[in-house]
DNA sequence: TACCAGGTAAAAA
DNA sequence: TTTTTACATGGT
């Protein structure tokens, strides 16, 4: 009971190589603070079933504290460790313009947020708007619903927003529609977790019937929710400028191209399109 | 100061 | 059926 603290209360959650600590939180540090997946002090903060936990890259890949084995599987899956990069990085190679991106990001696992509520609340506030002001505006959104520990917070639980004011969500810096959105969605009886065990065109079909929520943010939710291999946001501006630098020269990409790009893809879609918009970030 | 930003629903044509 | 418009904030 005298050994180091350290070793007593952390733990290494073990990644399938590669995996690249740094380039698979960079999303956490790229658009501002975030409250709820808090980058500070080198590492990554996030509250897990009502227990803060602090991840920071080690060999082989993340320790946590405090070091619950039953951490594990939740902070794996949180940074990626379902894709399947072996497979990726050989089909890439039959793509000249993808390869050298997939082989400078090596190890980057998109990151998965573990909350379905959390996850579609988060595409309202990033609707039309830059991420920088989406953040913004999401972060005063948990200062006042969500429950703050240590350092990060929980994010809002839809139980509390669906008592919420749409005129308490204005004043944070909602749009009234977006108000709207968010409030209809906490109140509605959509069952957010079934959706997990449904096909990626039903789960569309089911949200993209929700005021508010479009097929972006369906695509979203396939994407970085359910970790879908082929979910592809053919309508993301971010992705469209990607495609454009990437494919087109610098020509600017319609929607329709970019959904068609979808298929060249194929079925590492959802891979390529965060490999796409994190190489338009970190590299060039 | 304008203008644009990882959309969506509703009005207008 | 397709096109246009309102929305509200933060960064440049």
């Amino acid at each position: 009971m005298s050994a180091s603290t350290t070793s007593a209360t952390s733990l290494v959650v073990s990644f399938p190589e590669p995996f690249d600590f740094g380039l698979s939180t960079e999303r956490y540090r790229a658009f501002g603070r975030d409250l709820a997946n808090l980058w500070d002090d080198d590492a990554l903060y996030r509250v897990f079933d009502a227990r803060e936990v602090r991840i920071e890259g080690a060999p082989g890949g993340a320790r946590i504290e405090p070091g619950r084995p039953e951490l594990a599987e939740p902070v794996r899956s949180y940074l990626g460790g379902q894709f399947d990069l072996d497979g990726f990085a050989a089909f890439s190679t039959r793509d000249p313009v993808l390869a050298p991106i997939v082989e400078r990001l090596r190890g980057f696992r998109p990151p998965i947020a573990p909350d379905p509520w959390e996850t579609l609340v988060t595409s309202i506030t990033a609707q039309q708007v830059s991420l920088h002001a989406a953040f913004a505006i999401r972060n005063r959104l948990i200062e006042a619903y969500g429950t703050r520990f240590a350092r990060a917070y929980a994010f809002p639980t839809r139980e509390s927003l669906a008592l919420a004011d749409q005129a308490e969500l204005v004043a944070l810096g909602f749009s009234r529609r977006k108000a709207e959105y968010v409030v209809g969605l906490a109140r509605s009886d959509v069952d957010l977790d079934p959706l997990a065990a449904l096909p990626d065109e039903e789960v569309k079909n089911r949200l993209v019937a929700v005021r508010g929520l479009g097929e972006w943010t369906a695509d979203w939710f396939l994407a970085r929710h359910l970790a879908r291999p082929r979910a592809w946001p053919a309508g993301d501006l971010g992705l469209r400028k990607a495609v454009s630098a990437f494919y087109l020269g610098g020509r600017e990409a319609t929607t329709d191209e970019v959904r068609a790009m979808g298929e060249r893809f194929d079925p590492f879609q959802n891979l390529s399109a965060h490999y796409l918009l994190t190489g338009l970030r970190v590299l060039a």
